[in-house]
DNA sequence: CTGAAAGCGCTAACAA
DNA sequence: TTGTTAGCGCTTTCAG
């Protein structure tokens, strides 16, 4: 096994290593009779220009870094499927890593990331705001953060509407003539927790219905916690007449309580999510949700980082938030035809 | 912004880059108060080394490259889980990428990641053999393959019992009467499909029943190939007593189709599947299926690559095949307690 | 149009 | 224990 360089490459084709390296960018004319030389033998070794030697000198990786919370498993890789695809489109690839919230691991991963290795950063810190994240880091451009709570400051970020997405939802509850309305909320320090709570404590609020303490469960956006938050639910005196669940994750654990205690779904408790995940379609009922553009907010995070959406002009930042619309199916009792179209606003 | 290289260290402690270099490392003895002096400049300056600069003197990456292809969501990301928490185990981190299992684009993606990015490849390909991938790839180690199908070479792969899960899967079936047991299979191209359908022919030739050509029926892993595979069936003359799905998401759309036409689970018609996805359990009926250890074949595939199994010696491939179980639930009719344990054989 | 040479930021002999 | 120096594989002035 030879060398296989580029040394060697312009070695053979009887030019230097600059001339070869000018054919394989096309950085500079070079003669059709060279370059054709060169491009024969480049073939002909098989040769790879070696990524790394370049990135020294280019300052330039291709790759990009993504950092996420590893919970929430569909969300997070339709997540990557929209940032992968925006990515490979402008010939960049994906460094995925998943932090487990903690802030800890969001710093060393923020350094590993740093250390030159990629052009640029996404991430998404559900429990911790993006000025928290950025304690000690001097970069504040190439990083766009991801459904994170950008408090006010000069960062790129793009986030999906939790407040509407959950406040439509509860009015539609509403509407429908439900006015018994439970949640079960996610974490406290998840802000798009807090956002869908405040979202529907809104609607209740615009509706004049008073907010009900033991009707407001706490969650952890698990299947698992919405299964015990419902088993709560089932032991009031005074049921509720509708549930909304923070995400779907916990509503289809509620959706398995009430079938363990055989309570009829919509019949005598409503049932609506948010996410709008895979298998909300496929439960029975199939479960009402907030649909969210899960895949697209990942490819604007990409065009934001890469087509040169620059947050430092001005000092303030970009903020770009992704309409949610609300997907009736079966689970809240109405059955119109489902609308799923998704839309955006600046 | 100064420089803030690891010169600007060098100076700032007054000694050379290379005692920086050691410190860095703790590559050789340094005097503690040198020591002391330059972990000072280091803090103080933030200083991270350079990821490329150091990579391209000691050919180590620490990134690991996935190549996978994108269907399949559930288990993509469980999978990438076990991967990626087995790679920080060792201080690594990875480059996700998926192909469409489009041939180009997996040596696209080989190509980038040979470029000195990685230091090592986990490639998932159930449609292209390994050797198909490799044929013009001058490295044989550091690489491998996961749920593909290396025909006897010299390749280090690690995949799950496709066989023996579909064959016990159907000799369950029938071991509970049902005798007439129809398949929904995946491509024929994609390996794990091929293997569960001869699973599944073999279970039913080991108890003399004769395989019925209109009851293997074409999909594609897609949960819409399944509904499709379902309406195909539910016109026939004579139905099966049973459906096998040769993945769950197709389970899941023939569970729809049945839904939709009103056929009982598993009263008229039982059905299983095969994964054993997180969906499985919340489904009603819930899902009969063959649970894949994804998450484990995701780790051994990093310990492989990492903890220095070489393919090389000898010729002769390692190749680590997963045990999968059944686990019953309601959807095949038979009650028992589900057993979910997961154990490995060589 | 092409080559020589200087580095990119770091590590690893080799000396001192 | 520490400094000097030679690269790692490439791109990019600067001459020619």
């Amino acid at each position: 096994m030879s060398k296989n360089g580029i040394k060697e490459v312009a070695k053979r084709a009887n030019v230097s290593i600059a001339t070869v390296s000018r054919v394989l960018n096309g950085s500079a004319v070079v003669s059709e009779e060279t370059k054709q030389r060169v491009a024969a033998v480049i073939d002909e070794l098989n040769y790879m220009p070696h990524a790394i030697g370049r990135a020294l000198v280019t300052h330039k990786t291709n790759l990009l870094g993504v950092i996420l919370p590893d919970v929430h498993s569909e969300f997070f890789s339709e997540l990557i499927r929209g940032i992968d695809q925006a990515a490979r489109e402008r010939s960049y690839h994906i460094i995925v890593s998943s932090t487990h919230s903690n802030k800890k691991e969001i710093e060393s991963m923020l350094n590993v990331m740093q250390g030159g290795h990629v052009d640029g950063l996404i991430i998404m810190s559900p429990h911790i705001s993006a000025e928290g994240v950025l304690k000690r880091l001097s970069l504040l451009s190439n990083l766009v953060f991801v459904n994170s709570y950008t408090n006010g400051a000069k960062f790129v970020s793009v986030s999906i509407d939790n407040f509407n997405g959950a406040y439509q939802m509860v009015e539609h509850l509403i509407g429908h003539g439900y006015d018994r309305i439970a949640i079960i909320k996610g974490e406290e320090s998840n802000f798009d927790a807090r956002e869908r709570f405040n979202g529907y404590l809104q609607a209740l609020k615009k509706n004049r219905i008073h907010r009900i303490p033991e009707l407001e469960i706490g969650g952890n956006f698990t299947e698992e916690s919405g299964y015990e938050g419902m088993m709560k639910i089932l032991k009031l005196k005074t049921k509720p007449s509708a549930l909304f669940c923070a995400n779907d994750s916990m509503a289809l654990g509620a959706l398995r309580a009430m079938h363990e205690k055989d309570i009829i779904v919509p019949g005598e408790i409503a049932l609506a999510g948010f996410d709008d995940v895979p298998s909300a379609r496929y439960v029975l009922p199939a479960l009402t949700s907030v649909h969210v553009p899960i895949y697209e907010m990942g490819t604007i995070a990409v065009k934001h980082l890469l087509d040169g959406v620059k947050a430092m002009d001005g000092m303030k930042g970009i903020k770009k938030v992704l309409t949610t619309s609300i997907v009736i199916r079966e689970s809240c009792g109405c059955s119109l035809k489902s609308d799923e179209e998704v839309s955006e606003m600046a």
